[in-house]
Parts: C-alpha cells; sequence; structure tokens
DNA sequence: CGGCTACTTGACATCTATCAACCGGGGTGG
DNA sequence: CCACCCCGGTTGATAGATGTCAAGTAGCCG
C-alpha cells in the first residue's frame, strides 16, 4: 500500500491517551443512567465560552478543539480532544472555552447537578477527576512554554510529537500521522497563520524529514535531525 | 503625600484573590498540625519541575513565581503566587513546574502523604480544592490565549488589569499599581523581552496613559485611551 | 465539468528580538 | 564620606521572524 493510499479516513483515537477512568460495572451502570448520549454534526459549536453551563459532556466519537476567543475573531485552541475525553467540567458556572466539532461526533451529556451529587458519592471518582485536572494543567502549563517562548518551527514539532504519542497510544508508534483537522486548526493551536504552518511543513519536506499526505504526514526517520522523534527538554535529565 | 514617595515597600497582597478556603477553627488547627512553617530567603528556588514532590506549599509571606524553563534557559512564567495561593498541587508525582520567590518569603509545608489524607477525609475541603484547580485551568486558557494571539501590547495591558484586580482585591482598585517584580519577570510571564516591556512602558508613559514611578504604576485615569481600566474582551456580552 | 474551499506560494510589511551603549541608584569598600 | 562598581533598567540601531496581502493551485463535491 503507497502512502498515498493509506487510510486515514478510519477513526483514531478511540481511547483518550488521559488519564483512564477504572470503573466498575455498578458504577458504568450508574452513569449509563445519568449520560444521555447525543449526536453533533460536523462542525458544530457544542458550547460557547461563558455560556450558563447546564451539563458536562464526554467526546465518544470524533474530535473536538476546544478554544478562546479574541472579540476580533482571533482563536487560540487550547486542546484537542479525542473520545474518552471530557470537553468540559462542572465548575463554574460558565463555560471557561468553546468547544466545536471538527467533524461528526457523538458525546455523553450529563446534567450538571446530577454529575456532581454522583462524584460526590464517589469519591475515589472525585479523586480521578481531579488527577484529570491537575494533569489539564501540566498540559496547559506546556502549551504556555510553548506560546511563549518557542520559535514557529519548535511550536510545530512539540505539536507533531504530542499529537503522534496521543493517536498512537494504542499501537507502537507510527511514522503516518493522521492529521484529521485543518490548517487552520493547527495554526489556531500553535499561535501561528496557515501560511506559516504551511510553510514550515514545505520546510521540513525540502529537508527531508517528512512528507505531506491527504489528512497526514509521513515522517522520514531519525536522520541527521532527529527533530521529530524526541522530546528536546523532555530527555534532558 | 507625592507618587515618587509612595511607599510600595509594604506588604501586597496579604491574602490572595483567588479561591478563598472557609474552614472551622476546628479544622483550622488540625491543619496547623500539618504543615510545618518554612523561610524562604529572597530569589530561592523552592522546588524545580521535575524534582520528585515530597510536600504541598502554600505561600503565607512574600510573592513568588511560578514557571516553566526551556532547555536553553528560556523561562515561561504561568502564574505569580500571593500570599494564601498554593505554590503546587499533591499530584502527580513530580512538580510540573518550578517556583522561585522573589522576595524573602514564608510559607506552610504540608508533608505530601498528610495533605491528601487530611483532603480525602474532609470532603468539602476537596471540593473547593477541585475548584481552586478549574480556576487555575481558565487562568491557563486565559493566558494561553494571549501568548498565542496577543500583540505585546494587549499582553501588556491584559498583565496590568489582572494585576491590578489582584493586589487590589481587599480595597477599591487603585490607581498605583505595585510592580514587586523585576521587569525579567514581566517580560517572562508575557513571553517578551525586557527591552519589549521597557519600551511598552516608555509609549504609554509619552501617551500619558501611565507614570512609571519606583517599583510601580501610576494609572492617569480612563482618558480617551481606556485602555488599562477595562477588559477588552470580558466587557463584549 | 464547474465551482467552492482548503491549501500553497510569493512579495512585502511589520513587529519584536537582538546587540550594544548608556543611565542611574544602591551598596560596598577604600 | 566619597568613589566606584554592579545591576536593573532604558534607549537606539538593526536584523530576523512571522504576519499580511494577493495570486495561484489542487482536491472535493455537487
Amino acid at each position: 500500500m503507497s502512502v498515498e493510499e493509506h487510510a486515514f479516513s478510519g477513526e483514531i483515537g478511540h481511547l483518550a491517551d488521559r488519564k483512564q477512568f477504572v470503573l466498575t460495572e455498578a458504577e458504568q451502570r450508574e452513569i449509563a443512567q445519568l449520560a444521555q448520549p447525543i449526536n453533533i454534526r460536523s462542525k458544530a459549536t457544542v458550547f460557547k465560552e461563558r455560556e450558563p453551563k447546564v451539563a458536562v459532556y464526554t467526546l465518544t466519537q470524533g474530535i473536538a478543539i476546544r478554544y478562546r476567543m479574541k472579540p476580533d475573531g482571533h482563536k487560540q485552541i487550547v486542546d484537542f480532544a479525542l473520545p474518552g475525553d471530557f470537553l468540559n467540567s462542572p465548575f463554574p458556572d460558565r463555560h471557561t472555552c468553546s468547544v466545536d466539532v471538527i467533524s461528526q461526533a457523538t458525546a455523553y451529556q450529563f446534567p450538571k447537578r446530577r454529575f456532581m451529587t454522583f462524584v460526590e458519592a464517589h469519591p475515589k471518582i472525585l479523586r480521578e477527576l481531579l488527577e484529570t485536572y491537575l494533569q489539564q494543567i501540566d498540559a496547559a502549563y506546556e502549551h504556555m512554554l510553548l506560546l511563549g517562548r518557542g520559535t514557529a518551527e519548535e511550536r510545530f514539532v512539540e505539536f507533531i510529537i504530542r499529537w503522534r504519542e496521543r493517536v498512537g497510544r494504542k499501537g507502537a508508534l507510527a511514522n503516518l500521522v493522521p492529521l484529521p483537522m485543518s490548517r487552520r486548526d493547527i495554526a489556531d493551536y500553535l499561535g501561528l497563520t496557515i501560511e506559516t504552518v504551511s510553510r514550515l511543513l514545505a520546510n521540513f519536506e525540502r529537508e527531508k524529514v517528512l512528507r505531506v499526505i491527504p489528512k497526514g504526514l509521513q515522517l522520514m526517520g531519525p536522520t541527521e535531525r532527529p527533530l521529530l522523534f524526541e522530546r528536546s527538554y523532555k530527555v534532558i535529565q
């Protein structure tokens, strides 16, 4: 199968790589009763920042972007959500970010009050929730470092490394990295313009670090430029 | 008293503006037994990111910077901590950011295990902790938007507005804004260089938006440029 | 096949970083 | 007590990275 034929059309990220909740069967049944499954049509907005929060959502299929906007329309994506991820949290009373799905998607919708009473009745879950949020804080700090101090190239490289880890979590890390999101989404995640993202890709391709393929990238293996295969500053110490 | 004589040397932010914990006397006594008060000398590092985490700290006096570093030494400050703020969290096992104090400071040190058992025995506190972390996530998203999509001027203005709100929380918002941190710290918070920060201040001063005074700023009141007195996009809707 | 949208590419402008010199206050040592 | 030095801050000249604007291309869907 040639690279171009490689089908990225299938589901990716069946499970998010984030903190996984370990639930007993009883708990799962209980949760299923709380939740209402919903369909979200492609590119729809699930909720907007500052809107009153009536429910907590977990994504079950598809990919979502979680972002904040300036009044001039400029967007900063804070996170991509994969199936299994929460789209929001039970506090505060208003949404702290907006969420769009990038394609047809499904989610569970938990009425906020019921979600909280359930969680508070299950200390184990509350604690896991706590860990989830602390992971998010860690991720946010990492992203802040990137946005505040990274060059365009560093931002892009970090993005690919992290994204590859996330979607490849189930098996080995593949050299074919699916990119189901648009260039605009990548740019909005990295705090860059689509033109800059496009040029970065062109540069990397020229340097034989990767190849741009439909809806994804093919990484060319660690050569003289191991760039895309290690986190520069995670490995130091 | 002239502006220049205004003493910013006193304590600022006796209480952080963040989520305040409401504790019974019994709880306070219990907490006091868990905690060990410690002194931190000026500019000292309390802990470094990725170090094993043995304790949870709350700041009691002084101001701290919470930051992450790139291997090249570039720093991104994620937060300034005021008295009453946590410097870290009980998870994960390693610190997710470094903390330095910008002047002599004191803190409470809670052995991590004891902190967790205490918190888990007090669901009310656990829940408040949860809210605290969600506030931090909100703040981090806001900061990401600023770093990814804000111009140098927008970053600085947002910083002043937020900082003024934090240190002025107890009383009315003053037009004298103390800046106990160095230009380097401000630059590292905003993802800029000290030169750019310096030039921004010079510009604002030229436009009569503010005056630079020792260890602080004097805001000149909403003129034709209300700039520093409202959050541009909080007010929209 | 045609038109739309997403993406790419090029020319140019602009913003912020970099490099370097300079200033000023506070502390220190002669 | 004064001079010096050091450090933090400011200012200027210049460069470089990324944004902006505009044109062109390619893939996709009707």
